[in-house]
DNA sequence: AAGATTGTTTTCAT
DNA sequence: AATGAAAACAATCT
């Protein structure tokens, strides 16, 4: 599920039915094998305790307080929180649960196993030790352009950066570009700086819709690629044809008419 | 049935 | 040294 406006989303879950209420216990779910969660030892240092906060920087969430150990969440492919009460269950592939007074609880679900949950000691340490770059929609379109850099790899590798720009990936990466007329693999330094401004505005304005339509891809707007985003689709803007290529070992898919390469 | 997947990390190469 | 590309990771779905 998870770029900015995903986790966002997952963020808001949160905080709206796992905060300021006391921790019972921690446990791990079903089938935890290579999966990265805490042990026993990290999991009992919550308990007693509350979340009163939960953060997000580009992909990453965050959950703890200003004086105790907070978690640090990376959803991967398909990974999500949830929350729901005791009397209904977790859902499927739940990793590690916490327990709340009351009979709230917060879960980390996560099929495929790509995720983590990890127990740190400050979120701003965390992002600094980790390399994020800034936010994708907290910093400037001019900062982002700048991070973007003017290096030889494909634009596209760079815009899904984390350590250039935090929170972008392979679909929304896909529809900026989309939506700017260049190709993916078109080398990030043989772009003007107005291209690089232009992409880094319009990928903010695609993850803000994303958030301000709740996630819901049934409203997204019919000339976007996303709802064409498939091998011999015709393009919603222009008599071209979606096609795919890879890019930085990611599946690109554009426009073979106004993304044709430069 | 082979190939793809809204991600991150490690390893290899230039 | 630093930048960029490729592979590895897991499980499910088309």
């Amino acid at each position: 599920m998870p770029e900015l406006p995903e986790c966002e989303q997952n963020r808001r879950r949160v905080e709206a039915g796992a905060l300021n209420r006391t921790i019972t216990a921690v446990r791990l779910g079903n089938d935890t094998k290579s999966v990265d969660l805490p042990g026993a030892e990290e999991r009992s240092r919550f308990e007693g305790r509350q979340f009163t906060e939960a953060r997000r920087h580009g992909k990453a969430i965050f959950a703890g307080s200003a004086t105790g150990p907070w978690i640090a969440v990376s959803l991967g492919m398909t990974g999500s929180l949830r929350v729901w009460d005791e009397a209904d269950g977790p859902p499927d592939y739940t990793r590690i649960t916490f327990e709340f007074e009351g009979g709230a609880r917060l879960g980390f679900r996560c099929p495929r196993k790509l995720g983590s949950v990890t127990v740190i000691e400050d979120p701003d340490r965390y992002i600094e030790e980790t390399g994020l770059g800034p936010d994708a929609l907290e910093a400037s379109a001019e900062t982002l352009a700048d991070r973007l850099g003017t290096g030889k790899g494909a634009i596209k590798s760079a815009l899904m950066s984390q350590k250039k720009i935090a929170g972008i990936g392979n679909l929304w990466s896909d529809e900026a570009l989309f939506q700017c007329g260049i190709a993916p693999d078109a080398e990030t330094g043989s772009l003007s700086d107005d291209q690089r401004l232009k992409l880094t505005r319009t990928a903010q304005d695609v993850m803000q819709t994303i958030l301000d339509i709740d996630t819901d891809y049934s409203r997204i707007p019919d000339d976007w690629l996303k709802p064409h985003r498939t091998a011999g689709a015709d393009c919603p803007r222009c008599g071209g044809t979606i096609e795919k290529m890879t890019v930085g070992g990611r599946t690109a898919h554009y426009c073979n008419r106004h993304q044709a390469a430069g």
